[in-house]
DNA sequence: ATAACATGGATTGTTAACAATCAGATAATA
DNA sequence: TATTATCTGATTGTTAACAATCCATGTTAT
């Protein structure tokens, strides 16, 4: 009985997580950020040196990003980070369409006052990076825009398909993006805000299609090689 | 130059899986058929004698398992088939009716008429397991109706989802589906087809729809205990 | 008799050494 | 010179031994 709360009380006190949870998370972010670009190579080697860990964990952390889709697993090659074609990028974003719009109904219809507070916080954050011109902190936040919506709609396994895809969107919109273009239309997420708060679902649920129709519109495809890593996919042999 | 070749014919006569997807697959179709009850014990040892393999391998299957949320992980304890609550049968639900209407959409558009004609032969071999009264073979069939609209669709993201969705509805049909209930409604599935040859896109969502509706509503909750296995999360201490 | 406490066996988690494979560089040959 | 063959260093994949944890049984004390 003593002995299991201390364990308790010890584990609440450092709250350390999982190792293989960090290094996810690390990439995770890494590539959100665009501090990693698509055909990066993520050597085994390497990242245990770079996280003072064993190589299986390692092993593992690039086993569950390899399940996400945000990195490629070649047999005795090693992993990379993912270079998604412009087909999956269609594939992907009319899956968030899918996804999104019922998360968009069950945050009009679950959100507190709380929440709404919540996204006006971070729209007003949003609006900071956008004046600051930070252009990684603006990807980082428009994701989080739509991940704080996916939290409000209360539904774990649509939240987690929503994870996974804004990530790959995020290698996408790096990959693929415009400089200029009409990346995050900012005004969009407050006027969704607002259509929330009004409870109106039915023009939440358009307004969020039309809003991840206009980010994927903004995205050019084809024109001419995407734009790769320092290790990156173009200069392997296979992928010229 | 030869050995290259002589290795490429070898692993094309013996077309030998990588044998962790052996071991996954062979859980999930015992999962899908029902052999393996929601709460049993996947223990290492137990599985590489099974599979005659090393731990390690074991190991890794037992990972993406976890990742597909069909499995639950408990850290020095062990890997067990999951027990799905009453809310996460919703959110499923909810997460397949979100995608799945998309998929028929996408079917809809794209089916050839050697899409059509081995959904035909799908639903004659549906109609046959329904005669003998084999339940298990009518769940596994059920849900290769939905993966095979899934393929038709042609979108691979929503098809995944679509195989771990499908997945754990059938561990949630058999832990709380009734024994005479409306599990499924044959004839739904011949009608969503002939609305697709028909190409009726909105048809096709609507009656998608509520076919996913049914099967819910053939679902009833809190009753009772679940139905788990053998070695199941009823016998365990924390599961009361 | 019941509750707290130790002990043994089994199971999971970790680590490091070994084997297999691949990319790049060097050398050989036409 | 261009092409092929071979070799080497580095990286990934596999295995088995070791350490830590948990569950169940049996013991002791109140």
């Amino acid at each position: 009985m003593f002995l299991a709360r201390d364990r308790w009380l010890c584990n609440l006190s450092t709250m350390e997580k999982p190792l293989e949870t960090i290094i996810v998370d690390s990439i995770l972010d890494a590539i959100a950020d665009q501090r990693l670009h698509a055909g990066t190579k993520l050597g085994e080697q390497a990242l245990s040196d770079l996280f003072g860990c064993n190589r299986a964990h390692v092993r593992r952390a690039l086993g569950t990003l390899t399940a996400y889709h945000v990195v490629d697993h070649l047999p005795n090659r090693g992993a990379y980070v993912a270079t998604p074609t412009p087909q999956d990028a269609r594939d992907v974003f009319q899956a968030r369409r899918a996804i999104e719009t019922v998360i968009c109904r069950n945050a009009v219809r679950q959100a507190t006052s709380e929440d709404i507070a919540a996204l006006r916080v971070h729209l007003a954050q949003e609006a900071l990076a956008r004046g600051s011109g930070d252009r990684s902190a603006a990807v980082r936040l428009s994701r989080g825009f739509h991940l704080l919506l996916g939290r409000i709609g209360r539904n774990p396994v649509l939240l987690r398909y929503l994870e996974e895809l804004t990530m790959r969107s995020s290698l996408i919109i790096g990959l693929y993006a415009t400089g200029h273009g009409t990346l995050c239309a900012d005004d969009e997420h407050t006027r969704i805000t607002d259509v929330i708060e009004a409870r109106d679902m039915d023009a939440a649920q358009d307004l969020l299609d039309q809003h991840l129709r206009h980010i994927e519109a903004g995205i050019r495809f084809g024109d001419d090689a995407p734009v790769t890593g320092a290790l990156s996919m173009a200069l392997r042999r296979d992928a010229r």
